[in-house]
DNA sequence: ACAATGGTCC
DNA sequence: ACTCGGACCATTGTA
């Protein structure tokens, strides 16, 4: 048993006397079955958003190339910086470089979005040009003869989690403009619904309990909104006088808690001065000293033993920790950080998963909310709810228009409680006939 | 075939 | 001089 594991025992909290190894072993058939399931997508209504974005990017490309003076590939990234910065003479001044050149990525370029008026159109055909080319087009090439797409599940990982490809189910939009009519294209069977639960701010709570950090562990305890109680924090302000964009800033400074942050990272990520960045990071670590321990001992551990560890056990070995080029030691530094965190998620997750698929095998639902195990009414096998998919702290799963608010009642109980962590595991559950109405 | 660049998700 | 964790995939351009 390892020494997280150990600590969390002796606080008298429920951890399931399982191997990272096992956990994996027994989740293996619940992916191959999710797999066979498969969720139904709407195709028509994909191709015609299609038609819909095809059009507007074509207009698209002929602005910019009006804009620009000249006919270019759009799309060549290395083309768009000659006409930016060679035809154009767009400052560079702030802009990252790549090996190549001057970087056009759409976060460098909102830099200079009001030096001139190709900056927006550019932007936007960026935007739709990827939806387009990665799900909008291939997508409805996938689907089976019931309009279902079945991804592949690996768990081929660092951390222990798991991964998505062919196709990634894991990276379907939900953010900007049409992000939200793409995840509504996923949708449930006739009669049926899809129900989502998805564990809030789980890497959080994981590394609240990792670290014992006493002051988060008592804001989740809580209930407290816990971005908006670390803009208190950073900013030495009252909970009830933080702005939205205070607590904006606060909630990257909790993520990247987890990501082994650096001043120059959350600079980049905010917008602001590496000094102020950096003034957030110590303001935090003033009130968050267990987190502060605990980024030291996961650097401390990773360089005399060459690994690090999750609370069930899954390993991962940094061999170059000890590198003396400073920035790859760095980087295994963060991982250091961030593995024992992510991973532990994954393996709750994934615990919740292998727990769900056996009530939900053995018809748990039924009993549960009609207090009865009658077979008058068959249970056939395409009106069972089955899971479908997993996202790192998200299930979906498809269950019958009557039975899913009874299913989705037992999927927040088993993942709430199939680990006792120092903090509530609190679950949000959603019911739609597709999966932008079930978040 | 492969590297570089860019972008989507948690 | 240069950076925050984990993935997958599309396109361009070079070999």
């Amino acid at each position: 048993m390892n020494e997280i594991l150990e600590r969390a025992e002796k606080l008298g909290l429920k951890i399931p006397h399982i191997t990272a190894e096992e956990i994996d072993k027994q989740v293996k058939p619940v992916l191959r079955q999710m797999e066979k399931n498969g969720i139904k997508i709407d195709v028509a209504v994909l191709q015609k958003l299609d038609k819909k974005l095809s059009i507007k990017i074509t207009k698209l490309e002929e602005e910019i190339q009006k804009l620009a003076g000249r006919k270019f590939n759009v799309a060549s990234p290395s083309q768009m910086a000659d006409v930016l910065f060679k035809d154009l003479k767009l400052p560079t001044d702030d802009l990252k470089k790549t090996k190549t050149g001057i970087s056009t990525a759409a976060h460098e370029l909102q830099k200079i979005a009001d030096k001139h008026k190709i900056i927006a159109p550019i932007l936007e055909h960026r935007e739709l040009a990827k939806l387009i080319s990665t799900y909008l087009k291939p997508l409805p090439l996938l689907v089976d003869e019931n309009s279902r797409l079945h991804t592949t599940y690996s768990l081929e990982t660092s951390t222990g989690r798991l991964t998505s490809s062919e196709p990634n189910l894991q990276n379907i939009p939900i953010r900007g403009t049409y992000g939200e009519d793409i995840r509504a294209t996923f949708v449930a069977e006739k009669g049926m619904k899809l129900v989502s639960a998805d564990y809030s701010q789980i890497e959080l709570r994981v590394v609240a309990c990792l670290a014992q950090d006493k002051a988060m562990i008592q804001a989740f305890k809580n209930g407290e909104d816990i971005h908006a109680r670390t803009a208190a924090e950073i900013f030495h302000i009252e909970q009830s006088k933080v702005t939205s964009e205070q607590r904006r800033k606060a909630k990257a400074v909790n993520f990247g808690i987890v990501y082994g942050q650096t001043p120059y990272g959350l600079s980049q990520t905010l917008g602001i001065s590496v000094e102020e960045a950096g003034e957030y990071i110590r303001n935090y670590f003033d009130v968050h000293i267990g987190i502060k321990d605990y980024v030291n001992e996961m650097i401390d551990l990773a360089h005399s033993e060459g690994y690090v560890e999750t609370l069930l056990g899954t390993r991962r070995y940094l061999p170059n920790i000890n590198s003396h080029i400073r920035f790859i030691a760095e980087s295994e530094e963060r991982m250091a950080i961030n593995m024992p965190v992510q991973g532990t998620a994954a393996e709750i997750l994934k615990l919740a998963m292998i727990e769900l698929n056996h009530k939900l095998i053995r018809g748990s639902v039924n009993s549960l909310i009609r207090g009865d195990k009658s077979t008058s009414q068959q249970v056939n096998e395409s009106t069972k709810p089955r899971l479908l998919l997993t996202v790192h702290d998200e299930l979906v799963v498809e269950a019958p228009e009557k039975d899913a608010e009874g299913v989705g009642k037992l999927i927040k109980d088993t993942m709430e409680q199939v680990i006792k962590l120092c903090v509530p595991m609190t679950v949000e559950v959603g019911i739609g006939e597709n999966w932008a109405k079930a978040k």
